[in-house]
Formats: structure tokens, sequence, C-alpha cells
DNA sequence: GACGAATTAGGACGATTGCCCTAATCTCCG
DNA sequence: CGGAGATTAGGGCAATCGTCCTAATTCGTC
């Protein structure tokens, strides 16, 4: 019935774009342009430029979970697994050092837009912190899991966001030694 | 000479207008608008709109650098202030929680934009960054100063991004207390 | 009060935006 | 092969963008 191709290669290519560029200064040109298609085609698989953005945090979503899945295989012991969380630092820092967090920035500007998908894109900041504070229930924190969560999500943001405006990947680095060093000490409080 | 108020205005208004709306997003006609003045007289004051944003940037370093310079009359001791730091998310959570930090997100946007004067805007947080280094070395942490005032830095940025996404005041009040506590421990364990 | 300079008002420009329409093309099944 | 539905191409719309120009007004000074 639906040809799959067309409407996912837009997405992810409005994907990349609302990452690097912003929401607001991704056009539909821009995203047509850059799948090689005409606007009007474009026009065919999205009325409103409103849909693409949900478009895009769902796929973000799903990516996410599928993400936070395979760490609960990859990790066995809570700790590893909130460690694989940390080190997406090192693996996206080359992005991260050029376009800040790709949840943080895109939430932070659909807040100054007053726009509405923004509750439908703090999901992904939701699904990280539910993720987390299993995590931390699991290693023996249960009643300040949710505290520490967010105390992991904050920091992240934060390196982040300094990562981006310094350029800095050692700085990237040094944080999230600290990290892992400060997610061992929380373990070891534990039980 | 040159009657200021009318530029003062102009300045003031855009600056409250590019932390809240961003500013891709805060046109020519938004600021003519909030100052009450015909786009013809801006064009006057202001020929490109990329001046308009240095002239923000230039005052924010202002108006930055003022209140650093109060802080080391308030603040006797240097925890003290670097509490004062902290304690910017207490006072201004209002407008965190609803548009996040000024700094931070500029400098994010611009970031994004690949805008010329991201590097301009980087020294307010540069501002920040060596005020508190030398904080840290006053209390003497010469040798991580600086790795603590990033560290701060980073915390607070991503307070801020949380609190934004969240709209959660409890969650700043959460963590300011935190970061005062682990500038306590910070104090005890240097000397 | 008059004159030159500083300031303001208001409109116009080309480009780009999100959005919309229609005709052409492709695909698949009877 | 042929026709119906899915897909694509390309142009056009009104609105807004940053920028620019010129005429009117205000201001300080003699």
């Amino acid at each position: 019935m639906n040809d799959r191709t067309t409407r996912d290669r837009i997405v992810e290519a409005a994907d990349r774009l609302i990452y690097r560029q912003g929401y607001g200064h991704t056009s539909f040109s821009d995203i047509a342009d850059a799948v090689q298609i005409s606007r009007g085609n474009f026009y065919y698989h999205f009325k409103y430029k409103d849909e693409i953005l949900d478009a895009v945090i769902d796929r973000r979503l799903a990516d996410t979970r599928e993400m936070l899945k395979q760490w609960e295989v990859d990790g066995k012991r809570p700790e590893d697994r909130i460690r694989s969380f940390i080190h997406i630092l090192i693996a996206n820092r080359a992005d991260i050092k050029r376009y800040g967090c790709p949840v943080g920035t895109l939430s932070t500007e659909l807040a100054k837009l007053n726009h509405a998908s923004q509750a439908e894109a703090n999901k992904l900041f939701t699904l990280f912190r539910t993720w987390l504070r299993k995590q931390f229930t699991l290693l023996g924190r249960k009643a300040d899991a949710d505290a520490l969560a967010m105390q992991l999500l904050a920091r992240s943001q934060g390196v982040a966001t300094l990562a981006s405006a310094y350029r800095d990947e050692k700085f990237v680095r040094r944080e999230v030694r600290q990290m892992c060093d400060w997610l061992e000490s929380c373990a070891e409080s534990a039980d």
C-alpha cells in the first residue's frame, strides 16, 4: 500500500538536518534537496512542517527505545548499563562537539518557539529518565533513584552544551571519566 | 552627539526577545514593534541583523562583568562568591524554567547556525569560567581550578536545560542544594 | 526664527518561507 | 495490454524575511 522508502528517506534527512540546523532553520526545500525529490512530491508525504517534526520525534523515540533495550542485553549489571548511557557522549563526541545533544537542543528550541510538539519531544528525556531510574533502583538506590537519574541527565546535558560551545572533545573525555567515577561511588554506597 | 535612549531601548528589547524566542526567530519587526518605532528608524540605528546581535552580546558581557564584580564585594570568602554564582539559578528560576539559560541557549543556537558571532557569545561562558577558576584557586584548589569551574558550569547548564524541558522549579531548588553541598566538600578538601 | 544635522516614518525591493494545486508518470492487477 | 490508484514533478500563492531608499520631522545652535 505505502512505499516506505521515500517517506523514510525524508524523515531520515529531516532528522539529520533538524539536528544540525535546528527545526526553525530547516526548510521544506532543504529537506527536498537532501532527498533529491521535488517539493511537490514532498507535500504528498507531509502536508505540514509540524508533521515532519512529529515523524522525526517518533523516529528518535523508536531508535532510543531500541538502544535502551540493547543496553539491557549488553550490560548485565545495572552499573554497566548506566555506563553505556554515559558513554554515548564518547561514541557521538564528534557530532556533540559540533551540534550539541539532539535531545536537549531540540527541546530547548521548541520551548522557545512555544511549539505544540515540545511535550512529544520531551518524551525522549523521559525515556532516558525512566530507564536510568530503573537502573539506579536495581543498583539499590531505591529512595533517590529518580533524583540520581535527573542528576546524570543534567550533567550529560551540560557537558554537551559546553563541548559544543568550546568545540572541545577533551573536556568530554574528562567529564565522562569523572561521571564514571561518580557512578562507582554510587554503586558502592548502595547495598 | 548620539542620543543613546532609542538605541539602548532597541538593544534592551532585542535582548529580551532573543532570549525568549531565539535569535533566528526574532525579526526586525518584532523588535521595532516592542520598542514602538518604525522599521525605518530601526534601520538608522542598525543596518544589519548581526549588528543587533553583537550589541546584545556586548550588553550582556557588560552586565555580567558588573555582576561578577559585585559578587566579589558581597562575598568575602571565595566559597560565598561561588555560591552567588550557583544561586543565579534560584534568582532567575522563573525565566530559566521558561526559556532556559540565556548564555547556553544562545551559544547552542549560534553553533547550529554556524554564526560568526558565536565566538563573541562564548565570551560570556569564558567570563564565568575565568571568574570561577579564580575563586576555586583562592579556595586552594589551584591544580584543578579550571576543571572545577567547567564542571560547575556544565552542571548549571544541564540544570537549566532540564528545568526548561520539564518546566520544573523544584528540580532547580534540589539541584542547587546539592551543588552547594558539593561546593562545601570542595572547600573542605582544600587547604 | 532660520538653518544644518540628527533622527524618524513609511514604503518598496527581491528572496525565501510554508502551503497548495494540477498535470504527468509510474506501478500493479485484471 | 489497459486502466485505476499510487506517486512524482513543477509551478504558483500570499506572507514574511532582511535590507534599502527617500521624504518628513525634530533638534541644537547662531
